[in-house]
DNA sequence: TTCAGGCCATAGCTAAATGCTATCCATCAC
DNA sequence: GTGATGGATAGCATTTAGCTATGGCCTGAA
């Protein structure tokens, strides 16, 4: 534990630089038997003299207090800038994505930040909606690329992308033979939705608002299992997220249909905990992406 | 005018490497609200939240606190370099020469401290002997290399080398043909002393011991003056100083005869103020001292 | 020599900062 | 709900820092 302060030094080293005790007091506006008890107290716990004492003159440094001076001042310094100009470095940010969003987002990403200049470091953190309201809330991503499946009113959202949803379904369903849908089309089809966040109850409301009752059938852990469902013919999938591939992971054939209905589609968000004040490299990354076009046109809606 | 303590970079660094305040708390032995106090200060002056506070929870780190906190620890590992052991550069060391002595020391010393490893580097300060006094009690030389005329308790001694006195007269003069005196042969001749601080008491104080009482004739204000007179027959000259020339500064013959009195001779020391702590560099430089051969081995007295 | 002025140290007091105990509030686990 | 955990707040006591007044020591001028 330290036991000298910050004034100790202010003082010592002003009184060096002035020459003097008294000059030092005026130019630090406090009285000359101030300096000289905090002077003789830094001295007594350096254990080591600073100053030169002669009855009636003035005091010098001495040859120790020439160096320790010299290093104080560098510290002072130091500290001024620390609280001055707050250190802008750019260390990596830690960015959460959407475990749905991020096969297709994150990738390219991370290659756009890498290839800014000066360099953006990504620490990319994959997760589930819940555990990126967490990491939010404690500080362990600064920020989250993520569908607002209801963060909390200290989330600050910025949209980046909006994207319609899709129906997903066998090759030979029936509904496969139009090239969109709307959300009338699905009344009736059991329906297999992803378990995330709010995602059920924010589809349910999507048929609320139109007027209509959907029938969710089933509720699948992860998107692949919901497109393994709907390949498998025991429903209609629903989601958001739309991977390339026209394939379940059991092999069988799928299609992928959007939906048109006037606004049912779902903005992607840059989320950030408003009491966390961003860091040098997360703003650098927050401008960037608006000039990234983050996903392939055939998901964006038409704007 | 910095406002924020050592104390409170301490403790938030300390919170950010226990997790929570409650832990660093114990660790630093305070209580837990002089913690959660310190910290709301530290945040207040610095304007930005270092902290995430999620009631109920612990406290994480924010991005911003991140750096700031990484830049404190390392302010304070400093500082505690600079209170533990204090800093020990190399820098000149400002050393101090009496005028008489310089021409005939200084320039080998300095060589050979330039040669040492780690290079020992000089100031030379070159001046009389009340100056040599004056900067030493002030600082502005840290050591002095000289004959003790008078320096006061308040200065530390180390003898380096030791003279004998030397008679200084015409090539002619009748004690000119003897190779050694004693002080008894000096009786009755005009002594020329050089007017530096002590040396004439000094002088006087050689031949009172001896029971013998000499007859100062003149008083010169340099060496080189001393030489002359003794030169021009104006009398004896006497010093402890031997310059290798035979002959005075106006081109007069003179010679050199040692006096070989027990305890005659004068010890040159390397003097500090002992208030004044020395640096490294004085310390090599110290060290260094017994090992050169100071004088040609002609002017020091047999041991 | 003496006296005025400059420089620093000390003493005594006051005010501010710092820390502690006790308590409160919110969340989380059961 | 209830207790446990983690942090914030309030009130009080102690320590610390600064100020005024004063004293000692030296220097330079009368």
């Amino acid at each position: 534990m330290l036991s000298i302060t910050i004034r100790q030094l202010e003082y010592a080293v002003a009184v060096a630089q002035a020459g003097g005790v008294t000059l030092a007091a005026e130019r630090l506006h406090v009285s000359q038997p101030a300096l000289s008890v905090a002077l003789s107290t830094l001295e007594a716990q350096i254990g080591k003299p600073l100053f030169l004492r002669r009855p009636g003159g003035p005091i010098a440094v001495t040859s120790f207090g020439r160096g320790f001076l010299d290093e104080a001042e560098r510290i002072l310094s130091d500290l001024a800038r620390l609280t001055a100009d707050p250190p802008a470095s750019m260390a990596p940010v830690a960015l959460g994505c959407f475990e749905d969003l991020a096969p297709m987002i994150l990738a390219p990403l991370i290659a756009r930040a890498g290839a800014a200049r000066p360099v953006i470091a990504i620490t990319p953190h994959i997760c589930g909606f819940e555990a990126l309201a967490a990491d939010l809330a404690q500080g362990r991503i600064e920020m989250a690329i993520s569908y607002d499946l209801g963060f909390d009113s200290s989330v600050e959202r910025q949209e980046i992308a909006r994207l319609a949803p899709h129906a997903v379904m066998a090759a030979d369903h029936p509904l496969a033979a139009r090239s969109t849908l709307l959300l009338a089309d699905l009344v009736g089809e059991p329906l297999v939705l992803a378990d995330q966040g709010l995602s059920i109850a924010h589809m349910r409301a999507l048929f609320t608002r139109a007027g209509l009752s959907p029938d969710i059938a089933w509720r699948a852990h992860s998107l692949e299992m919901m497109r393994s469902f709907a390949a498998n013919r025991l429903g209609v999938g629903l989601t958001y997220t739309r991977p390339a591939s026209d394939h379940s992971y059991d092999g069988r054939p799928l299609v992928t249909r959007p939906i048109r209905d006037a606004g049912a589609d779902e903005p992607i968000v840059l989320a950030r905990n408003a009491a966390n004040p961003p860091s040098a490299t997360a703003e650098a990354l927050a401008a960037l992406l608006p000039q990234i076009a983050l996903l392939p046109s055939s998901v964006l809606i038409p704007r």
